[in-house]
DNA sequence: GATAACTTATTCGAGCCCTGATAATATGGT
DNA sequence: ACCATATTATCAGGGCTCGAATAAGTTATC
């Protein structure tokens, strides 16, 4: 059972402090040095938002899905007859973006659009039958990692945690 | 000074809670209902990072630079000579991806590649005058949103705060 | 020394996501 | 009714990021 022979990216090598060849400083592993506790903020977040982005690609890659697309899936059903620029909207993403992951769920059956019944120009974006059951697959295989998530954080600092999450989407909404 | 005229990505255009056309649920707003603070962290956590990333690379696009590229730069100032190979382990970025941003700052002249004097492969990545002054000010160009990450949390969740990022990192660092 | 296995750099293809721009439709003020 | 403004959908272009694959050099093993 050897894992698939993918690029990784990342891994740390751990090397010692010092490169004993060039006397240069070596590179930390994850969690050490600038990459740990002590590190930029903006640094941090991307780090681990990149991580867990890369891993939901992965869980959802057996569906052929991507994590944007799952997502985007998941609003469609919650929000059903949503327009793409509402969805744009919701998801804190431009109407181009949204246009190309709802052209692929379309392309691939999970949603159909409607012409807006006394709107001209409005499409209204509906999850199909099919697109539901995807949804579900989905949302079982990135359950884990929601779950991990959760479990990472002690229960009387998930509410700060939270609020910071939210705080800071909401200062550079826009 | 009207703002200038640019595709924003979010906005929310506060809809009440229900459409009257339609009856349909409305759009919540940026920390409302499942945007909020009761909705998936994986959610949370690209809404905003994904908030962040647009907000530093509109700081930065002013120097021509986009934040891989900033952030590209800060760590072969850190660790001079080091290889894209060794700067993808250390970004957790695949070495595809470090190469592509490593040959735009090779392009402006922010670095340059030497062939390492023993190895006949690694292409070690030196940073220039010209790259530490670019650098220079794009830290100065960015330092005000790394200042509100850390000002919007308290001193004693701050610990914790940065753990749960690196620990997540970690978890997923693959 | 030969061969296998790993590492480094790089190309290609594809999806996400932005900025900029445009056409079509709605809306609001006069 | 008219016209300016806003909204919706969409195209084009470019940067970031991945997976897959390849060539060239290094290291490990026999």
């Amino acid at each position: 059972m050897v894992k698939p022979r993918r690029t990784k990216p990342a891994q740390a090598s751990l090397a010692a402090n010092t490169d004993p060849r060039t006397g240069l400083p070596a590179i930390p592993a994850v969690g050490e040095a600038k990459r740990g506790t002590d590190g930029y903020m903006t640094y941090l977040l991307r780090q681990a938002s990149s991580a867990v982005r890369l891993a939901l690609d992965r869980a959802l890659a057996a569906e052929g899905m991507t994590y944007p697309q799952s997502s985007a899936l998941t609003m469609i059903r919650a929000y059903d007859a949503i327009s793409a620029a509402d969805l744009a909207r919701l998801t804190m993403l431009t109407p181009q973006t949204i246009n190309v992951i709802v052209k692929a769920l379309e392309a691939r059956g999970a949603i159909v659009k409607h012409p807006d019944p006394v709107h001209g120009r409005i499409l209204r974006l509906v999850i199909t039958e099919e697109g539901r059951a995807l949804q579900k697959r989905c949302r079982a295989r990135t359950a884990p990692i929601e779950s991990n998530l959760r479990a990472r954080m002690s229960k009387t600092f998930e509410p700060a945690l939270r609020r910071w999450l939210v705080d800071i989407a909401m200062d550079y909404a826009n």
